[in-house]
DNA sequence: GACTTTTAAATGTCTGACAAATGAAATCTC
DNA sequence: GAGATTTCATTTGTCAGACATTTAAAAGTC
């Protein structure tokens, strides 16, 4: 593990990097504890300072976590899902927002990953994602229910359906392409008319996953797919009717 | 934008979200200089060094870039899909190598994911990318290929498959799908026998994106899965009776 | 033995300083 | 005046040393 002192600069990113890869490559292993930064600084020889500024970059992708005390220190961090999750969906959320990215191309990839997971959330779905997912739908036909609370109840019911497929890693693929499409939906205003179809086909598919019927639910998200576009249009083309 | 200095600690992870969420709120745009770090030093009330430290969090999350000099400063980045794409997959294969991921529970997801892609590339896939499948597939065929290298080619076949789909945000979820499996197929040894059974697939798919037929490619994928699992199975059966 | 106090080690923060980069302004040259 | 050169101010990158705070172990006390 060893850095470049006359490379042009950032030693700090330097030794973030040199501990990362050693962790990657498993020379480090979970819960184990890095040298002191006093440590660190005299073998990088660099100050503590620049040290500090390495294991920040470290802690802010959670690939370690620091205590303080006698016997404190930094240690290998075992990313949770939890952790990955959040950071997927800040990660997704951004890249959609700073990008340009057409709603179309985002709902598409969204669409395609969750008919990925329907015939497994058919087949493996708990009673109690089920249960979450007509929860869910019974609150999208309270009457007076804004936009927005709209909006997160459909991403509630849509990472039910995916965590039904009982795999962790898929759960943790799909939370970025489901979350961070709420944003863009965000920006669709619902009318009765509209959610009244949604809810139909969110009851179809939950009818579909119910009965174990995986071809079934895909073919709802397809046509839930299509509806969630034509919505879109219409909504980008009254605008620019208008601006 | 604004830290509590009662809190327990940790003033420059305060710093970090506060930043990060002024970003996310579109109250500070791409490219948007940030004040500089003595400025931020006495709006938060805090010393340069914790600034610094906040900032670094940022940097890793590549959130903000730095330039030194007289008009440099810390700059709202625009977080670019290659970026993302190495986030997400230092993230899943850290995530896969720290949580005993099993080997079909991974697999399950990458191939779920690939199924989704499969049919969108059999319509977009470019001549290009069907050319680097092709070459890929070549490649797997030359004898003394190493185990590492035809893992690495079939990394490369299966990412043209991805971006053959032609949606930027689905080639990005699926990076860390695919490139995160990688570790774990490393860690099987593929004989003769196995690499062209691989190979035969292989070209299922290839000739199935270059037909245009969807339905085919993602059968293809099916049986490719059933035949990675079943070597993997192998692998670990035969470890687990000697060891 | 149980409780309290002390102590040492570690991170968190602050201060002040200098190095290096960099663009803009000022100066010089023709 | 135009162009080249120099100077300069600004900003990040790094360093050294100090003190505060937290924490668990060691030492002391009853």
């Amino acid at each position: 593990m060893k850095i470049d002192p006359n490379s042009p600069a950032d030693l700090s990113a330097q030794i973030a990097t040199a501990i990362r890869d050693a962790i990657i490559a498993g020379e480090l292993i979970v819960d184990e504890r890095l040298p002191s930064e006093a440590e660190l600084a005299e073998q990088f020889q660099v100050s503590r300072a620049t040290v500090r500024e390495g294991l920040k970059r470290l802690a802010a992708q959670s690939l370690i976590r620091t205590q303080r005390g006698a016997t404190g220190g930094a240690f290998v961090n075992r990313l949770s899902f939890e952790d990955a999750y959040s950071q997927q969906i800040t990660t997704s959320t951004l890249l959609l927002s700073m990008n340009a990215v057409s709603f179309d191309t985002a709902c598409e990839a969204r669409y395609a990953l969750e008919r990925a997971c329907a015939p497994l959330s058919a087949h493996r779905r708990s009673a109690d994602q089920l249960a979450t997912m007509r929860a869910e739908i019974f609150r999208q036909g309270q009457p007076g229910l804004t936009d927005e609370a709209f909006c997160a109840s459909d991403v509630a019911f849509h990472r039910a359906l995916v965590d039904g497929a009982h795999n962790p890693v898929l759960s943790y693929q799909l939370a970025g392409a489901v979350e961070a499409m709420q944003p863009l939906m965000n920006m669709i205003t619902f009318t009765a008319r509209d959610r009244a179809r949604i809810l139909a086909l969110h009851t179809d598919i939950a009818d579909a996953i119910e009965a174990g019927t995986g071809e079934d639910a895909v073919a709802g998200l397809s046509a839930l797919e299509e509806e969630t576009r034509k919505l879109a249009a219409d909504v980008f083309a009254s605008r620019a009717a208008k601006g």
